[in-house]
Parts: structure tokens; sequence; C-alpha cells
DNA sequence: AGATCGGCCTGGACGC
DNA sequence: TGCGTCCAGGCCGATC
């Protein structure tokens, strides 16, 4: 599932295609999730950015198109890398020089043309929390928030307040490598500032192996990326614990599967 | 205001 | 075989 590794393997990709074309057109399906795409037409692309799962491109004329790629969505260009269409096609962008898709089995993909910085109509964007992997991700305040806050610390990290770009698998394998239980509401300063820095680790690594894959998550060039075989909890259940050799348990917290280790993470 | 929960959406795995 | 049920889960809006 597009988390922030994943994201930013995206971006990686798209940013030198689109950077200083203009979009002459834009063919989407009808869907709530699809807001202003009618004002891209004429706009120039510039650099391609990126805030925790949301891609922002820069337009001309003070706009920003702001891309989510929801469970499934996915970026390929026509005829590239074997890709010629299918029934997910959602959106297409004709470029100078070439046709940008966007592809989502789920439709819970998003796209939006806004006014540059204005991301009152997308309230996670608006409310998103620190970059993880940049300096503002202070450990000192990391704890202030997980404190400040009554819900239990992975559905919190789910919010995208504390830090942005978690999703459930790298929140699974952060909350095992810093050795904190799913459901704990209080996290004391040190557990706190290891999870801070377990979520720097696990997001650095599955950005180097270009994300994680299991089906529909995509590069732009159509390749998978290498973390999967990595995960050490997310899809584990029942395996043993790799530090201490109990087996993995799963359950639900906030509706969400959640893996994790018994004995290693007490609460 | 913060926390919680169901709905959105589809395909695939699984049980009978 | 075929049908029904459940699960995957990021985000959003309604409700508590």
């Amino acid at each position: 599932m597009p988390e922030l590794p994943e994201v930013e393997s995206v971006r990686r990709q798209l940013a030198p295609r689109l950077l200083g074309r203009t979009i002459h057109g834009v063919d989407a399906l009808p869907q709530s999730r699809f807001t202003g795409l009618d004002r891209a037409a004429g706009r120039r692309l510039g650099e391609l950015h990126r805030r925790g799962k949301y891609l922002i491109a820069t337009l001309d004329e003070g706009l920003e198109l702001v891309a989510h790629l929801g469970m499934t969505g996915s970026f390929r260009f026509r005829g590239e890398h074997g890709w010629t269409g299918d029934p997910y096609l959602r959106a297409s962008f004709q470029l100078d020089d070439a046709t940008l898709d966007f592809r989502d089995v789920r439709r819970f993909g998003r796209l939006a043309i806004v006014d540059a910085g204005d991301y009152r109509e997308i309230a996670t964007l608006a409310r998103l929390g620190p970059e993880p992997l940049s300096a503002d991700f202070d450990a000192v305040r990391f704890h202030r928030a997980l404190a400040a806050s009554r819900m239990a610390v992975k559905p919190f990290l789910l919010t995208q307040r504390p830090v942005a770009g978690m999703g459930n698998i790298y929140a699974d394998e952060a909350l095992w490598r810093a050795r904190i239980n799913p459901r704990a509401r209080r996290v004391g300063r040190s557990r706190a500032h290891d999870l801070w820095r377990a979520i720097r680790e696990v997001l650095t690594e599955a950005i180097e192996r270009e994300g994680t894959t299991f089906r529909d998550y995509r590069m732009v060039n159509g390749e998978s990326g290498r973390n999967a075989g990595h995960l050490v909890v997310y899809g584990q259940v029942g395996r043993p614990c790799p530090r201490c050799g109990t087996p993995l348990v799963k359950t639900m917290l906030g509706g969400r599967g959640t893996t994790f280790c018994t004995r290693c993470q007490r609460r």
C-alpha cells in the first residue's frame, strides 16, 4: 500500500518527467475524489514535492496539483514499460510529450487542483504533522505530541498528526522495533525517543528498497519495490518474533489489522 | 475539541 | 462450481 516510502519512490521517477511540461488537457472519470481538474488545462508544471503520502506538483498561475494514491493508485506513462491501459484507468493528463495515466482499482485515490498552499478541502493535508526524515521531526516535540493524546499510540500515528506518512505497514514495523505495544496510551520519554528513531530507520530503509509491493503498488516504470521481504511483523502472524521467538499475533486495533509481539511489546 | 466508528471501493481468499 | 462473507486500509464525515 502506498505509504511514505512508496510515494517517495513514485515522486523520484515522476518529477523529471513533469518538470517544465504543460498540461494540455485532463480526462477524468466523474468521481467525488477528483476536484478542480478543469483548472489544470494550459498550466505549466514545476517541481514535484511530497508531503507525507501526498504528491504536490507546482503549477503556474499560483496553483498546485495534489495527488494521493489511496490504496491502489499508480501513475504510468501511456505506452511505456508495457502499459497500455486497463479497466482501472481513472484519469489521464495530456502533456507535451506523453500521456500520464492514473490507475486506481479501489478508487480511494484523490486528485485535486488547489490554490497553492490552500489545503482546506484536504483536511489531513491541512493538519499534517512534520516530515519524518526532515529536521522538523523533533524527538522532544514528538514525545510531547504522544503525551498530549489520549489515543492508543498506533491509531494516533495513523492520523498523520504526530508525524506524516505512516501507514499500517510501517507503523507496525516501527512499533515492533521500538518495543512499544500498539495499544499503549502512555509512552514515556525514552520509548518515545526509541519510536522516533525507529520511524526514521524503517522509512529510510524502505525508501532505499523503493517501497513495499504486495500486489498493486508499482513505480512509474512498472517495477515493484523490494522491501516486502524485509518486513519483520506486518503480514508475519504466527511466525516467531526475530528478537525473542514468541509467535507474532494479530489483532484488530482501530479497525486495522495489527501484528505485534506480545513479549517484546508488553504494555 | 478530541476520540471513535462506519462508509467508501474492489478483488481475492476462504468456507460451505 | 458457485455463492456468500470477510479482509485489505487511507481518509472522511457523522456522531459521541
